[in-house]
DNA sequence: TTCGAATGTCATATT
DNA sequence: GAAATATGACATTCG
């Protein structure tokens, strides 16, 4: 039994093992996933090996001895045996083999196109797939704030991880895949088929062998575990495809687009069928004259589908925009996360061919149609005074002009403003973009050190050293940091100074380093956790003076070979700081922590503990007073720096404010459009089923209907209803003019 | 060699 | 007024 253990481990196993992660990667890779436990422990190991803090274990097998040989037994011997022999068969078109990859790689992303939507498309369509989100997106919200489109491509990579997380990053992320397993291999395969593949540019064999080795393996086993999941891509499958529409997108995929749209107007138009409703029942005469008014209102730009198709059903504008959204929702089941719930809805490209038809081209004459007061009408019943004449003409130029609820008149002035400033949502939306584009600051956030950087207590580690310094010099005025770190003045670390001291008795230095705090932003294996603070090392040492350096830069004593605690105290030495150099040449007796930490109490308690000369004391001073003014320099960067992010904070959410009040404003007006076509229907309808004493209907060019102040409605001269309309817009100037 | 970032230092103002 | 702190300006180092 040992003996074959040791001959399957060493021997047969291990070239079995050796041959089939070569070439046959896939095949193996079959094996494993149909259903042979023993040979995948065989081959692979105890899945425990193919966790990712084993990975380097495994890396480091390649070899072949680390295979985990306990998990070897007879039967896998004999399974080993058979398998041999078909790993060798399967050897000699391990070329061949990466060559059906590599046409998997090709052949994936078309399958997603097509619908039929392999779950290996998935993966490989990443970027695209990111980008074709953005695009259809862009294309239907191009005046989106790009802050939010930058935003919601982040959010994008965090929802759909599968999708932006390509070969490179997973290799990077995960140090090594499985794929460096079969990289090696491939490296040995090289060596071993040179010809076959000489043929082969190497950023080709890279891609298309490995990278697509990669993908498609990864279909089936985790490239880093190695372990079978089809069932996870299927289900980003299913919701991709939709969230990731591309630009051969198939009729099939936008009727699935339109069609939410479609069904989402059907709620609207039930409400304008209501309201059709409500005027059939009012036995509506001049019914036309509605419609035709609605049309005029809602008529869209011509050649605009869109708005062609709503300007048959006005009051539907607000939901359909709304279903449109819903629409991509559905179909971008992933990316809809990407927008926030303000943003998404702020309708700048999508909207715009829905909401521009809500402008009227003519918004003036709207509001010679509807003044302000028009809105009353929509707050009161229908009651009138019941004179009943003859159906109303078309042409009422104010008709509610006297309606008007004074109480409204300042908020509605508002949306008329904006009206009558040419303000459309598109405009909206153009401006939000203007105003993103030239705010002057970088928002950019993906790498902004502001995320880094909280409050003062989490301290922007974007100003590592600042970050370090501020705790530092906050702990510094207690005195009482657990901290040990460097001091203030020197770049050395508390231990490294005690190492250096130990090693060369220093002068004097009174170790009570965990009593002061110290700054560790030049900790290297700090600074090395931050990644973009790498190249945040410098030794800004100035340099020393001579006469500093030359008690510093003695040899050691005796010329003896060095050992490593002396070669980095000779490292610090270098590392030390100006100050601490002249100290030591001074033989201040004590450290300049405590010369630059303690409190001026203790600080004169300790000079007067000892005998120092007035050069001593001098120096002690400057360095008291530099260390201090370094602490302080590093706060106040740092606070500017905080400064800086803070605004950039405050300047982004300044947007998103603004962002959100131009939504509500776009809303507003769809709202106020809505709600004046349908007082003007009311009015129209009400002004048209009034009749004078000889049963004749009043003519609108010369009656007006006027809400009066006790609720009552009016019919009254247009003459004198444009009178006392003109009468309230000069009122309403100065009230305009004091805000 | 030049440049920019980080940092140290000084002078001065402020607390 | 001294000490601590803040800050602008400049110098130095380093990649």
């Amino acid at each position: 039994m040992l003996s074959l253990k040791k001959y399957l481990t060493e021997g047969l196993l291990q070239f079995t093992i050796l041959l089939s992660l070569i070439g046959v990667r896939v095949d193996v890779d079959t094996y494993l996933t149909s259903q042979l436990p023993p040979l995948r422990e065989i081959i692979l190991g105890p899945s425990s090996a193919y966790t990712q803090t084993q990975f380097h274990n495994l890396r480091n097998t390649l070899d072949g001895y680390g295979i985990h040989p306990k998990s070897i037994d007879l039967d896998n011997y004999f399974t080993a045996r058979r398998l041999l022999s078909q790993v060798r068969a399967l050897d000699r078109f391990q070329v061949p083999t990466t060559e059906v990859n590599a046409w998997l790689v090709h052949r994936d992303p078309e399958g997603s196109v097509s619908g039929s939507q392999p779950s290996s498309g998935l993966a490989l369509e990443s970027s695209s797939g990111l980008q074709d989100v953005t695009g259809p997106d862009n294309g239907v919200r191009e005046s989106e704030p790009e802050q939010g489109l930058s935003e919601d491509l982040e959010d994008l990579g965090a929802v759909a991880p599968p999708v932006s997380g390509d070969l490179t990053k997973e290799d990077i992320d995960l140090g090594a895949g499985r794929e460096v397993f079969d990289y090696s291999h491939r490296q040995k395969e090289q060596d071993v088929d040179k010809e076959s593949r000489d043929g082969r540019g190497e950023q080709e064999d890279t891609w298309a062998g490995e990278g697509s080795d990669a993908l498609a393996r990864d279909l089936l086993v985790d490239g880093e575990t190695g372990e079978c999941f089809p069932a996870q891509f299927p289900v980003d499958a299913a919701s991709l495809p939709e969230a990731v529409p591309s630009e051969g997108e198939p009729p099939a995929l936008q009727n699935s687009l339109l069609s939410p749209l479609l069904t989402g107007a059907e709620s609207p138009f039930d409400l304008e069928q209501q309201w059709q409703d409500l005027m059939s029942i009012m036995e509506m005469q001049a019914m036309e004259v509605n419609t035709s008014g609605g049309e005029t209102l809602y008529s869209g730009p011509p050649g605009d589908a869109l708005s062609t198709s709503y300007s048959l059903a006005p009051s539907t504008a607000i939901n359909q925009n709304v279903s449109l959204h819903q629409a991509s929702l559905g179909s971008c089941s992933q990316d809809f996360s990407l927008f926030s719930p303000e943003v998404e809805s702020l309708p700048p490209a999508a909207s715009s061919p829905v909401l521009l038809p809500l402008v009227p081209s003519n918004s003036t004459s709207l509001n010679a149609t509807f003044s302000p007061g028009g809105l009353a009408g929509l707050f009161f019943p229908p009651q009138l005074n019941g004179t009943a004449n003859d159906t109303a003409g078309p042409e009422l130029p104010d008709p509610l002009g006297g309606l008007l609820d004074e109480a409204m008149l300042d908020e509605i002035s508002l949306m008329d403003l904006a009206i009558e400033e040419g303000f459309n949502p598109a405009q909206a939306s153009r401006l939000e973009e203007e105003f993103d584009s030239d705010s002057g600051l970088s928002l950019d956030s993906s790498h902004s050190p502001s995320s880094l950087s909280g409050s003062e207590g989490s301290s922007s580690s974007a100003s590592s050293a600042s970050s370090a310094s501020s705790s530092a010099s906050s702990a510094s005025s207690s005195t009482s940091s657990s901290f040990s770190e460097e001091g203030a003045v020197g770049y050395s670390s508390d231990s490294e100074t005690l190492d250096l001291e130990e090693a060369e008795g220093a002068v004097g230095y009174q170790p009570e380093y965990s009593k002061f705090c110290r700054m560790s932003y030049q900790d290297p294996s700090q600074l090395s956790c931050l990644p973009y603070l790498e190249h945040v090392g410098h030794n800004h040492t100035y340099n020393l003076a001579p006469s500093a350096l030359d008690a510093a830069d003695l040899p050691p004593a005796g010329g003896l070979k060095r050992g490593g605690k002396e070669k980095q105290a000779d490292f610090l030495e270098k590392q030390m700081s100006r100050d601490e150099h002249r100290a030591r040449a001074m033989k201040i007796p004590f450290t300049n922590d405590k010369i630059i930490n303690l409190p001026v109490e203790e600080f004169n308690e300790l000079l007067s503990k000892y005998q120092l000369s007035e050069a001593q004391l001098g120096l002690i001073r400057d360095i008291r007073r530099r260390g201090k003014n370094k602490m302080a320099a590093q706060n106040c960067r740092r606070r500017k720096l905080d400064t800086i992010l803070n605004l950039e904070r405050a300047v982004e959410d300044l947007r998103r404010d603004k962002a959100r009040l131009l939504r509500e404003k776009a809303d507003s007006l769809r709202s106020l459009r809505q709600m004046k076509q349908k007082v003007q229907s009311l009015y129209q309808e009400v002004f048209g089923r009034l009749r004078d004493e000889n049963g004749r209907p009043y003519s609108p060019s010369q009656y007006a209907l006027q809400y009066a102040g006790d609720g009552s409605v009016l019919l009254i001269p247009r003459a004198m209803a444009e009178q006392q309309a003109h009468a309230r817009r000069q009122e309403r100037k100065p009230k305009e003019r004091r805000k």
